[in-house]
DNA sequence: TCCTAAAATTGGACTATACCAACACTAGCA
DNA sequence: TGCTAGTGTTGGTATAGTCCAATTTTAGGA
């Protein structure tokens, strides 16, 4: 079958979707695995496998003996999220524009760490706007073998998106560090604010899932615009 | 058997010492899945939720066809980390004063935001020092039946580590938000700064495995002494 | 009425097997 | 030499069952 979904998918999304649309309520118990098997027609094995995935994404949680809920907090899809998603989100429109583009050498300690040391790279620096005001200043290193022709492309368009669909790489996870400091002139000038608005700098590398680092970003946010907000879990089954 | 461990575990566990002590090496390829099986005498099925477990912790990648490859980044434990640990890993004494602390009822927000509107519950200032330099203002919410008797424990120990040894609550996730800002007075006279140092302000939301909220903690850090690292990982099975 | 022991239920661990889809490799053909 | 069509390997999905451990429910007895 071309196209097919897996079953232990379509009933991963049919609980979420109920989850969701308040049908599953938090603290509510699910019918039991066995249940889940007969109604469904499937094994037991492929019920668990579904549910398993919920209780890793922490929608669900599991007690010996007594049967498996829905957890209390309500489910987010806590992706890495870009810029894009996260002022749409808020109910502004966001855009963006490109102030430069390039292909350069870079800085060591930018090319150690995306381990690519005599590697050439594009560099972008961008303003991002939600609702036309500037809120983010941002700069970003990509290596030539990752995106191969990006000049061609379209930058004003989410990143995040284009090197995951346009060039294959799915981004599984980041290292973020996060700060606060003034604005230096240039920042003040493209965010149109004083040196007195204080700024959250968010540097972040980002990694495919076999540990390939994809790129550099180095972003300076307006800080009474924006907030940095982030679900950490535990690691499960520790 | 008592106290028994799942054979899963084991074999779990056993990769990873390998890939710790260096034995797997980044980019190495492991036995296939069936291999795996006859060689340590189990079913293919227990095999994969071995491999599993450790895909999705990070350890590991798949690739259809292809086989199972031990994945570029080092493996972190990618806890929450508390203050003291943060601290300490840079290479600095953690201590804590603790300022002021009674039971009150709360704010209407952070009632709401505990899920517990009426209740009573214990409020804690605590500053962090590292190297006995203030480096973060802390603010604690604990409702009274997270953490009953709390007021006969020591608080200058890491609140982290007392929820869950002495009470039990293991923390399995938490919501920040991150934001900068400058001080205000009481800020500015606790961390010894001036106006113009910019600080970090991160409000988090701590929940237990089943959603349950476990306390609310608002704390300002010195962005000067302290930056805020995390890794972010996209969800599981999506 | 209340407590306890047995039975039923539920998730946890595990085996054995089957077929599919993606990929690597190789023998053979042009 | 270079391409192609098989063929085998690998992970992906799914079934059907077994036994165990924790918990809840039920039934009986004091």
């Amino acid at each position: 079958m071309r196209g097919h979904i897996p079953t232990y998918i379509k009933l991963k999304s049919m609980i979420q979707r109920s989850i969701e649309k308040r049908e599953l309520v938090p603290g509510e118990k699910l019918p039991s695995e066995r249940t889940l098997a007969v109604t469904h027609g499937l094994s037991r094995m492929t019920v668990r496998q579904a549910l398993s995935e919920l209780v890793t994404a922490g929608a669900l949680y599991r007690e010996q003996g007594r049967g498996t809920f829905v957890s209390a907090r309500k489910m987010q899809q806590r992706n890495i999220a870009s810029f894009s998603e996260t002022v749409r989100q808020k109910g502004f429109a966001p855009s963006t524009r490109v102030l430069e583009f390039s292909s350069i050498k870079p800085p060591k300690d930018i090319a150690d760490k995306l381990m690519a040391v005599d590697a050439e790279m594009y560099r972008a620096l961008r303003i991002r706007l939600a609702d036309d005001i500037p809120v983010a200043l941002e700069e970003v290193f990509i290596p030539f073998h990752i995106c191969p022709g990006l000049e061609k492309k379209d930058l004003t368009a989410s990143l995040y998106k284009l090197i995951g669909d346009t060039f294959g790489h799915k981004i599984a996870s980041a290292d973020s560090s996060v700060t606060a400091l003034h604005p230096n002139a240039k920042q003040q000038e493209h965010l149109r604010i004083t040196r007195n608005t204080p700024v959250l700098k968010i540097d972040s590398l980002y990694f495919s899932g076999n540990g390939q680092t994809l790129y550099y970003e180095h972003a300076v946010y307006r800080a009474d615009m924006y907030e940095y907000n982030i679900r950490i879990s535990t690691q499960p089954g520790k």
